[in-house]
RNA sequence: GGCGCCAUAGCCAAGUGGUAAGGCAGAGCUCUGCAACAGCUUUAUCCCCAGUUCAAAUCUGGGUGGCGCCUCCA
């Protein structure tokens, strides 16, 4: 498998630290609100590049931590007038209800910032000791002069970023480049206690703190939004080695923005969406979709027409598979039939097309794509006037489910629940019909409306399902 | 100023040296009591110019047009 590292700017033939294990860490979202779907790609894309390493056989340790201390927590929980803490708790119960539904697998572990305190002051301390920190009035700040490799994830020599550097310079700061490790309480902020006095981390000692606590001093892959690039990895990589001199992640992933209009989405041009809101109008799994039929790289657009499309791509795998159950239900015992072998064999060697699309850098579009022509093939080789055997179109089904899995689609497959005398009503339609007895039929189809149900006529006979408000 | 990304049909989007995947929308057709669903068919020479090559969307050079990072940010 070959994924595109930003150290190194090519792709790399992934090849773990230890054969059959993969030790992951992303950067998660800071608690205090929803979660946009801008934050949601990061997630989504590496949770299936974790899922797709355990397809291939990998054991992952994927730690993915919360930020649940910082000047917006801070903020936004005085606004509120409720504690840090019980910001972080809401929107943390918040993310899993929306990570479940776009199918994110749980973390192997969810660290929170709050509560890695030791991890993280103890991690300070070595940096002190080894001169690549020091305190000032409280805060402690990172000296990236004295890190060599300093500007290595960005390629940006620290002159470079000098020069460009548009922060307001704090004269406290050894060099404007450096950046804070601790910062000093101030009056009604929470705060721990450290050998520098009352204060709390700053943000990206966290996530050094955190990786080596978890997964140890050196990992395989790193990943985050692309904006993380700089400063936080850089920064990460700066401590993180500086502490323990060893490589700290042999692979760094970024995904690319999602833009709206065009223009990046941010918060102070308006026009962001947090994924509950588009989650009211499309289902979570649309949102999952539409993200994964772009290269992650790639920045995207999202609107809700981009949105309708995907609605309507993702139904017609849905159909094709509910095309199939419906062959399978009345296919024939045994095996896959002798005439049957050709076609089976064809749909099976989609999983080595499907793979080999992922190993390409995890191409989602193009695996997507092979999931397509699956779907097209299943509708050329079959029909529901003829009969099969169950083992041939199960065989078909299942793997859409496989390969529709490691996306972390096609999951939904719903039986209704329909109550049975809105069943009986159909039934009467269905013999009105069979009649033809058209007036009765219609009037049997307007009372099922009445009550909330469409019907339609489908080669595989009546279907019902509930008409959305 | 430094570093980088992108430009493929109406829309979205793969492909990165061998003659343009896939999806959505549209159109036509099939099916059909009606309605709806569904299926099939169909739509491009790849921003422009020059070059390398037997062969380029794919490599090189030059344009043009978008965008990002260098500041909290996924």
């Amino acid at each position: 498998m070959k994924l595109y590292n930003t150290l190194t700017r090519e792709k790399q033939e992934f090849v773990p630290l230890e054969e059959g294990k993969v030790k992951m860490y992303s950067c998660g979202p800071t608690v205090y609100n929803f979660f946009h779907i801008g934050n949601a790609r990061p997630f989504i894309i590496f949770d299936t590049l974790r899922r797709y390493l355990e397809y291939r056989g990998y054991k992952v340790k994927f730690v993915q931590n919360f930020t649940d201390v910082d000047d917006k927590m801070i903020r936004k929980a005085g606004e509120e007038g409720i504690t840090v803490k019980e910001l972080a708790d809401r929107y943390i119960a918040e993310y899993f209800t929306d990570a479940q539904g776009l199918g994110i697998e749980k973390a192997t572990v969810h660290p929170r910032a709050t509560e890695n305190i030791d991890s993280i002051i103890a991690l300070i301390q070595t940096l002190e000791e080894k001169g690549f920190a020091y305190a000032v009035d409280g805060d402690v700040y990172f000296a990236t002069k004295k890190f060599e490799g300093y500007g290595k994830l960005s390629h940006q020599p620290l002159e470079d970023l000098e020069s460009g550097a548009r922060i307001g310079v704090d004269e406290r700061k050894e060099d404007p480049m450096d950046f804070a490790l601790w910062k000093a309480q101030k009056p009604g902020e929470p705060a721990w206690e450290s050998p520098w006095g009352m204060g709390r981390p700053g943000w990206h000692i966290e996530c050094s703190a955190m990786v080596n606590k978890f997964l140890g001093e050196t990992i395989d892959i790193h990943s985050g939004g692309a904006d993380l690039v700089f400063p936080h990895h850089e920064n990460e990589i700066a401590q993180s080695e500086a502490a323990t001199g060893k490589p700290f992640a042999h692979y760094w992933l970024h995904n690319g923005y999602i833009n709206i209009n065009n223009q990046k989405m941010s918060k102070s041009l308006g026009n962001f969406f947090t994924v509950r809101e588009v989650a009211q109008e499309f289902d979570y799994e649309v949102i999952r979709f539409f993200m994964l039929s772009a290269h992650y790289r790639n920045p995207i657009n999202f609107s809700k027409e981009l949105m309708e499309s995907a609605q309507n791509a993702l139904q017609r795998m849905y159909t094709c598979m509910e095309h199939l159950a419906f062959l399978m239900e009345k296919g024939t015992e045994g095996g896959v039939r002798a005439e049957e072998q050709e076609s089976y064999d064809r749909m099976m060697n989609y999983r080595r097309k499907f793979t080999d699309a992922m190993d390409d850098d995890l191409n989602t579009a193009d695996a997507i794509s092979v999931l397509f022509e699956i779907v097209r093939d299943v509708y050329n080789d079959t029909s529901v006037e003829h009969t099969y055997s169950k083992a041939y179109c199960g065989g078909i089904l299942d793997l859409m489910r496989e390969l529709g899995g490691v996306l972390g689609l096609l999951g939904q497959e719903k039986k209704q629940d329909i109550p049975a005398e809105i069943v009986a009503l159909a039934q009467q339609r269905a013999q009105a019909r069979a009649e033809k007895n058209w007036a009765l039929a219609d009037e049997l189809r307007d009372a099922l409306t009445k009550q909330g149900y469409q019907v339609k006529d489908t080669p595989q006979g009546p279907k019902i399902s509930r008409i959305e408000a």
